[in-house]
DNA sequence: CGAAGCTAGAATATTCTAGCTTCGGTGCGATATT
C-alpha cells in the first residue's frame, strides 16, 4: 500500500526531525526530497541557501542503514556542517581530510567502520585516492551527497577536475542513493549536474527562484574612472552591511583601501591573503564588525548572514550562475536590499580568457599517448608521473578524453585507450569536445552581457534564464523603474544613456512563431545543430545548442528562412 | 582579451613613449622547512 508506506515515511522523517534536530515541522520541499531519498531515488535539490537544504540529508540519512558520505568543498564547510550536527542529538559526524592529524583521521575510519559515526565529510580530492575509496566501500554506504552542487558544473573542467569521477566512486562504493544539493542551478547546469554524477531517473526538486527584496540595477561605463567612482560613492551610500565583489585581487585591495579612506570599516578578502587574516575578515562580517567586505569569488560558500544589504559587483562575473549566486548573498531576511552590476564592455576580456582555459591539443595529445602505450589500465598518478604533468592537469585532460569517448574508466579507477582508436584520433576528438565545451562557456558570458543590456525587465530576463516565467515589470529593477517615472526618472540608473534608461519593461509583443517554440522544445538548427529552447523574450528566443552554447534568435528571421526546425522525437526522462 | 609593468631608445640629461612581456580566480593535498 503506497500510500501508507509514504505516511509512514513521513511520520519518520518528521519524528526524527523534531526528537533529533528539535525542528517542529518541516517544509514540503524537504520532506518531498527526504521522502524520495528514502525510497532510494536518486535526488537533485535546488533550494535556496537557509532554506534547509542539508536537513533533507541529516534527517533522511538517519532514516537508512548505513553511514551518509556528504562530499563538499571546503573543509571549512565540513568544519560548520559537523558543528551544525553536534549542536544537535544526532549521531557523531566526522571529517577525512588534509587538515588533520592521521591520528584523528584514523579514529574518524574507526567510527564510521563501527558504526559510531553516521556522516563521513570529504573533499572530491579525497575520494581520487585509492585507498579511501576501498575504505569508504567497506563502510557501504547507503547515501552519498553532494553539497554544493554546482562545483560540478563550474569546477569539474579544470578548477577541480575529480569532481567529474565522482561518477566513478558512487559506482565503486557500490551505488548509493545520490542525492545533489544546490542553492542555484539553471537547467543546463541541473541536467549537467545530474549527467556528470551518473544520477538515474533523477527526482527533481525546485523551489522558486525569485528574491523580490532585492533591487536590481545595472549601470553601464565607458571610462574605468568613471566606473570605479561610482562603485565607491555606491557602497558609501547604501546601508550597511554589504560585500563588493571584483575580478581581481587588487581591485579588491583597492578598492577597500578607497572605502577605509572614506572612514568606513572595509576589508579586502581573497585567496592570496594569509589564511589567519582571512577567517578575521570572514568573522568580523559575519558578526556585524565590518561595513564592506570587497572580494573575488572567494569569498561565498558558508557566508550565511541574513542582513547583507547591498551586493555590488565592479566588473562583469563570469556567468549569470555565478551572479546570482553572489547576489543571493543580500536580504536574506527579506528586508529590501540592491544588487547593482557595474560593468564596461572591456572587462568580458578577463572572464573569457578564463572560459576558455582548457586543457590544449599538446596536453591532450601527451596524455592520450601515455594512456595509448600502457597497452591496458592506467592509474592518474601513473600518467601524471610519466607526462610531468600535474596531476590536475593529467585529470582534466583524461576527463576530457573520456568525454569524447576516446578512454573509459575501469572499475578500478583506471582508465584505458579504447582499442579501435589511435592516440591521435583520441586527441582529435578531445580537442573538439574541448572546442565545444570552450563555446559553451563564452555564450555564457555572452548571456551576462545579453541581461547587462537587456532592454527589458532585469528580473525577468534573470528568471527566465532560471527556467522561471516571469510577467514583467517587477517594478523593483531600474528597467522597471526607470520606465515608470518617465523619461526624466534617470534617479537610479548611473552611467546609463537616456535611450537605453527609458526602454521599455515590458516584452516587445510576442511573435506569431513563438507558441511553436516553447521553453524546453529540443530543436534543429540549419547551421548550428540540436539545442533546446531556454527562454523566449516576445520576438526572440534562447537556445542552447549542444555544440555552441547558448544563441538568441529572432523569431522573425528564423521563420521566414525556415532556420529552425523543432524535433518531434520526444526528449529522455525529465531530468 | 586587456591592463600594467618593463625596457630600450628618442629627445635632451631626466622624462617620455612605443613596443614588448607578463599577468590575471576559485581549493584541495602533499612536501619541504622551521
Amino acid at each position: 500500500m503506497p500510500g501508507g508506506r509514504a505516511r509512514d515515511a513521513e511520520g519518520t522523517l518528521t519524528r526524527t526531525a523534531a526528537d533529533v534536530f528539535g525542528w517542529r515541522s518541516l517544509r514540503p520541499g524537504q520532506l518531498t526530497a527526504m521522502e524520495a531519498v528514502l525510497e532510494g531515488r536518486d535526488t537533485l535539490v535546488v533550494m535556496p541557501t537557509g532554506a534547509g537544504k542539508s536537513a533533507v540529508y541529516q534527517v533522511a540519512g538517519l532514516s537508512l542503514r548505513g553511514p551518509t558520505v556528504v562530499v563538499s568543498p571546503l573543509i571549512a564547510l565540513q568544519r560548520d556542517q559537523i558543528a551544525g550536527l553536534l549542536s544537535h542529538r544526532a549521531p557523531d559526524a566526522v571529517a577525512v581530510n588534509s587538515s588533520q592529524a592521521s591520528g584523528e583521521t584514523e579514529a574518524a575510519w574507526e567510527a564510521v567502520q563501527q558504526g559510531d559515526a553516521a556522516y563521513l565529510f570529504l573533499s572530491p580530492e579525497q575520494l581520487a585516492k585509492e585507498e579511501v575509496v576501498e575504505r569508504l566501500a567497506q563502510a557501504d554506504p547507503s547515501l552519498f551527497v553532494v553539497d554544493e552542487a554546482q562545483c560540478v558544473a563550474a569546477w569539474g573542467h579544470d578548477f577541480r577536475p575529480d569532481y567529474l569521477r565522482l561518477i566513478q566512486v558512487v559506482q565503486r562504493v557500490g551505488r548509493p542513493t545520490v542525492l545533489a544539493l544546490t542553492a542555484t542551478a539553471a537547467p543546463p547546469v541541473r541536467e549537467e549536474i545530474v549527467q556528470q554524477l551518473g544520477m538515474e531517473d533523477a527526482v527533481l526538486v525546485v523551489a522558486g527562484f525569485d528574491r523580490p527584496n532585492i533591487t536590481l540595477e545595472v549601470g553601464r561605463f565607458m571610462q574605468d574612472a568613471d566606473k570605479r567612482r561610482a562603485v565607491v560613492e555606491r557602497a558609501a551610500a547604501e546601508p550597511k552591511p554589504g560585500i563588493v565583489y571584483t575580478a581581481t585581487r587588487k581591485d579588491a585591495e583597492e578598492y577597500a583601501d578607497e572605502l577605509a579612506g572614506l572612514g568606513l570599516s572595509a576589508a579586502a578578502y581573497h585567496a592570496g591573503l594569509a589564511a589567519g587574516e582571512r577567517s578575521r575578515v570572514h568573522d568580523a562580517f559575519l558578526a556585524g564588525e565590518a561595513d564592506v567586505v570587497v572580494a573575488t569569488s572567494a569569498f561565498g560558500m558558508g557566508i550565511d548572514k541574513e542582513d547583507v544589504r547591498f551586493v555590488l559587483h565592479a566588473s562583469l562575473p563570469g556567468s549569470l550562475d555565478a551572479y546570482y549566486q553572489e547576489i543571493g548573498r543580500a536580504g536574506r531576511d527579506g528586508e529590501p536590499a540592491v544588487a547593482v552590476l557595474h560593468y564596461r564592455p572591456e572587462d568580458s576580456g578577463l572572464q573569457r580568457l578564463f572560459a576558455t582555459r582548457t586543457p590544449d591539443e599538446e596536453t591532450l595529445g601527451e596524455v592520450a599517448e601515455a594512456i595509448h602505450d600502457r597497452h591496458g589500465p592506467a592509474s592518474l598518478d601513473d600518467l601524471s608521473e610519466e607526462t610531468q604533468l600535474s596531476r590536475r592537469r593529467v585529470t582534466a585532460a583524461a576527463n576530457l578524453l573520456e568525454q569524447a569517448g576516446a578512454v573509459r574508466t575501469d572499475d578500478d579507477g583506471e582508465v584505458r585507450a579504447r582499442p579501435d582508436m589511435t592516440a591521435d584520433d583520441a586527441t582529435e576528438r578531445a580537442t573538439t569536445t574541448a572546442e565545444s565545451r570552450k563555446r559553451l562557456e563564452q555564450s555564457r558570458l555572452e548571456m551576462v552581457r545579453a541581461y547587462a543590456e537587456t532592454p527589458g525587465c532585469r528580473r525577468r530576463f534573470l528568471l527566465g534564464y532560471f527556467g522561471e516565467p516571469y510577467e514583467a515589470p517587477c517594478g523593483s529593477c531600474d528597467v522597471c523603474c526607470a520606465d515608470a517615472a518617465g523619461p526624466a526618472g534617470d534617479a537610479v540608473t548611473q552611467g546609463v544613456t537616456a535611450e537605453e534608461a527609458t526602454g521599455a519593461a515590458e516584452a516587445p509583443p510576442a511573435h506569431p512563431a513563438a507558441a511553436s517554440y516553447p521553453t524546453g522544445t529540443r530543436v534543429r538548427h540549419v547551421e548550428w545543430g540540436d539545442g533546446m529552447v531556454m527562454s523566449e523574450d516576445g520576438d526572440r528566443i534562447t537556445v542552447l545548442f549542444n555544440a555552441m552554447g547558448y544563441r538568441t534568435l529572432s523569431l522573425g528571421a528564423i521563420s521566414d528562412k525556415g532556420l529552425l526546425t523543432v524535433l518531434t522525437e520526444t526528449a529522455g526522462p525529465a531530468d
